[in-house]
DNA sequence: TAAAAATACTCCATAGGTATTTTAT
DNA sequence: ATAAAATACCTATGGAGTATTTTTA
């Protein structure tokens, strides 16, 4: 089996064309490089070098060798860097719903702090997409609304507030906030199917009986806003996604009264990955950026 | 320090997703795998697997060493291969009043012999050049006009006879073949400075005091028997080159009387390449193949 | 509870060191 | 005669095996 220390010490005995000042290089003695050269020119079944009494020179075979050794050589430094800055990329799952409104914080977390400019792939998809992904070994580390599955890791990040969103005019009527049984009465536009957003809706206004609520399914929350404002029924917005959503302005935005619907983003992680300490540094960096932002 | 062992047996869990599978593809013991696994790690500062219960899975990190790794075992088993097919090129150096006739001799001996199809570099150039970069380990073996330094190796191969080729009509008047009196009345062109060709006739020349020599030099003999054509002079072919040399008729071709001036081209390498029996069957080849063309 | 990896411990192979011999210029 | 590589011999590191424990699903 031909080694690393073979390749190293031939390396360097092309290089000095000498068997001791190879020697030195390697920080060995000449009999050690000499041993191994043998043995590698008897492993190859060729000979590499040509003793001569002062100098010694390299067969072609030697050449060809020597090149090849280096660029293993090379190969191998270059995997030991690869490895050492921490180089390991980051699989970051996060739900489509937090997404778009979380990346600029996400970029502050990342770029600014200790773990800066680690290779970063991420994946948007639903809870259930994620979580699978996760658990095949795919992703690293989810984003979403937490609690999981208590076999996984996790650590809640903030709380996100759901507020209604109703067009300009019409009902609800009220402004400032609206109770749960107003909310009965409206046409409650909600998010396709999978969606963990409409999940919660859909619980929080099942508990209350709220029944009028529209099936089809839409893909992103920015469409459903638009259809707000359009005046075809009302829907949820979480907290974080306001700045963004009702930017236009062309919404009412209404707060819910206690018991507020809401959710909990958080971040969730196989435990075995054995990356705890990594992942709940960032998760303090994300939520102190977000905190910061507020 | 990496070892080869540390990627073999990394490449086979990363293969496998199992220590145990590993182990056994690496004909080891499970324990002894994980411990390479375990020192991999240490070395490179980064976990690589992810231990869970029943399987194993790579860490993003994992991955990319696992490619890496890929990559430099193929590139070492290259390299195993490289040196095992007998690829050792040969490095041969011809001097230029031989080579053009020889070469058909000389793919014969390689092509149809043992060592077949091995990688053939060529160089052409005159004695002096060929035994400097023959010494520098530029080159494996020279084949030239022996005898040479005796601290070198060398093999004769066959004698080459030199002709006098003169005009078609004009002196010399003989048919046949010429003494040196004759030989002494002619002008002689030879080739430029530097070939040994031009030394040995020279030396014969002087031996016998034939003093009427053309001493601006050409580069090739077939420049010479076009001027020797044209009626410029006589010179002096090596009995190797006549076929081609005198194919067109324009030239008639005169022995000339014992003790007939020759050369001895052979084979000669470096006593310290070791390689006498492979260079040695070459020269019984090329020796065998010459005799056979006769 | 079962399967798999880690650990503990022992043994042996071998890499490396020192001293010396051989070789080539 | 001298410089350099090979050889001989010894020591110590560490790699691999067996047996056992720990871990996780």
């Amino acid at each position: 089996m031909i080694t690393t220390k073979q390749l190293r010490y031939f390396e360097a005995l092309a290089r000095t064309e000498h068997f001791g000042k190879a020697a030195d290089l390697c920080a060995v003695t000449q009999p050690a490089l000499s041993m191994q050269i043998k043995e590698l020119e008897a492993e190859l079944g060729a000979q590499l070098v040509e003793r001569r009494g002062k100098l010694v020179i390299l067969t072609p075979t030697g050449i060809e060798i020597a090149k090849a050794a280096r660029r293993i050589l090379a190969d191998i430094s270059e995997l030991e860097t690869m490895a050492d800055q921490n180089f390991c990329p980051l699989r970051l799952g996060i739900i489509p719903t937090v997404a778009p409104y979380l990346l600029p914080t996400l970029f502050d977390a990342l770029g600014g702090g200790a773990g800066a400019l680690r290779p970063l792939h991420l994946r948007e998809a639903q809870t259930a997409t994620l979580l699978a992904e996760l658990d095949d070994g795919l992703l690293d580390l989810v984003m979403l609304a937490t609690p999981v599955d208590p076999e996984l890791e996790s650590m809640p990040l903030f709380e996100d507030r759901f507020y209604l969103v109703a067009p300009l005019s019409g009902s609800p009527e009220e402004a400032g906030s609206v109770s749960a049984e107003t909310l009965k009465v409206q046409r409650l536009l909600l998010l396709e199917d999978g969606h963990c957003l409409r999940d919660q809706a859909l619980s929080y206004c099942e508990s209350r009986n709220v029944l009028n609520i529209d099936t089809f399914g839409m893909t992103n929350l920015t469409t459903l806003v638009q259809m707000v404002a359009a005046g075809m029924g009302c829907t949820l917005l979480p907290e974080m996604s306001l700045p963004i959503e009702t930017a236009r302005g062309n919404v009412r935005l209404l707060r819910i009264e206690p018991p507020e619907p809401r959710r909990i983003i958080g971040l969730v992680w196989r435990k075995s990955s054995r990356r705890d300490e990594e992942f709940r540094a960032l998760g303090r960096m994300i939520a102190a950026s977000r905190s910061a932002a507020l």
